[in-house]
DNA sequence: CGAGGTGTTGAAAGTGCTCAAATGGCGTGG
DNA sequence: CCACGCCATTTGAGCACTTTCAACACCTCG
């Protein structure tokens, strides 16, 4: 289960890689290694070279930013099937520090191998653009969150997120067990988080018992967080526009 | 001074194409038109097929999204030197709609353009992904902004983002006519940016004259507006990291 | 002058934050 | 096995900032 040959599935499962021909997949493939990673472990800081780029197999790692006076910014929590640290351009640096929030498994790949698959493969240079232009339509949808959600409908629209598509009742997440971690990615207070998801339960019938989710029903959770932003669950157009502007 | 002859020039104050090649450059010119646009015209809307990109050289430009509710999000304000609506990949579909809200003039290139040149010049393929990885760093920090910047600091912030870099004192902006659009822009109400900017003038000595803003003293505003950030005007770790992740 | 758009101001309500204290789970050491 | 301490979470009370609703001032244009 852990040699080389269910990498493929492993990447089928991300986004950048998901539509990628089996061939070429397989040149990504000879130069992936894997690793386990244990809680509390650093990958990388802000500012060093960012040679390689990573994707979660397993557990949850925490994207962050420290502030002038010290404080930590979380820009981002991520979980099984997303990537992070890549880059297409030379010698760039990394955005944020990484760190593993609890036990888990990513695969390594040099950006240096997406960089020239990039310059020799048109096709895959068309797949990178795209998911490029798909991850900045994301983040006008992060700013939009931001400005017109309150504090349980960020939390009910981060839950909505983590939820496999196509499953439309008992679906079951894990969050990370700190659930802090996610207060700060959402832009609140933990204190914040723990009366906002109070509120979230009371309003729309998940359950939540430590950092087991269940969510009986989709449509109740979107009704009562997509109400106030201008796509609804599960933001089609996110998909269908492989964005541009 | 309405020739072909001084888009050189006129591309030289937009980040994407500051820095190339003057014959690189005249390849892009030779496929730029020039058009005055009247206020309220809208340029497209969201869902349409991305087929040209924008450059602005005079007035403001409003980018906004519908919510389900019928509520307008204003996701960007932009200016002379800023660009919209360029897309790198291919059938992509625009992100948001695009309204001038005064009077005001741009350049038209199609996407279809710099896709070629992406494709046959690696070059520029690089200077492409720089572009879009600053891009997603300055998302990045937005959404610091909208998380621990208060009303007068965001205020503060934006303006020092449209001072010319190298002044420090006695620098002039003018803001379109309508306040109210930056007030969404930064995620506020009307009447909050009203009481914020009088804030912001108290605190940190600017003139406020209509549309005119008149800043004395950058580094006072810089002081009172960076404070709450991870990093001092104007930002150089924009600029230093041609960020990745 | 009057109408409509834009900006300002006031008062009250809402939302999230700060500070402080209580709760509850979990592992360590006795 | 139990007591203890640690840490994340919860809860409460008060505060700060932003929004809401409403009224008014200002300016331009007809």
């Amino acid at each position: 289960m852990s040699g080389k040959a269910d990498y493929t599935s492993l990447l089928k499962k991300t986004e950048l890689f998901c539509e990628l021909p089996d061939d070429l997949l397989s040149k990504f493939i000879t130069h992936i290694t894997k690793k386990s990673v244990a809680k509390g472990n650093i990958l990388f800081l802000e500012g060093e070279l960012a040679s390689y780029c990573y994707i979660v197999t397993k557990g949850w790692f925490k994207l962050f930013n420290e502030t002038l006076d010290g404080t930590e910014a979380v820009v981002d929590v991520l979980t099984v099937g997303n990537i992070f640290g890549e880059s297409l351009a030379l010698n760039s640096k990394y955005n944020f520090g990484v760190q593993a929030v609890e036990d888990g498994e990513i695969l390594i790949l040099q950006n240096s191998v997406l960089q020239k698959q990039v310059k020799e493969n048109v096709e895959f240079a068309s797949v990178v653009l795209s998911f490029l232009d798909s991850g900045r339509k994301k983040q006008i949808k992060e700013m939009e969150h931001m400005a017109v959600q309150n504090a349980p409908q960020r939390i009910g629209c981060f839950l909505l997120r983590l939820c496999p598509l196509g499953n439309e009742s008992d679906v079951v997440i894990n969050l990370p067990y700190d659930k802090s971690l996610i207060a700060s990615r959402l832009g609140m207070k933990a204190e914040t988080f723990s009366r906002a998801l109070n509120k979230l339960r009371a309003e729309t019938g998940i359950l939540i018992d430590g950092s087991r989710v269940e969510i009986a029903n989709i449509s109740q959770l979107s009704d009562f967080s997509c109400s106030a932003c201008s796509s609804y669950y599960p933001c089609e157009d996110l998909k269908e526009n492989k964005g541009a502007g």
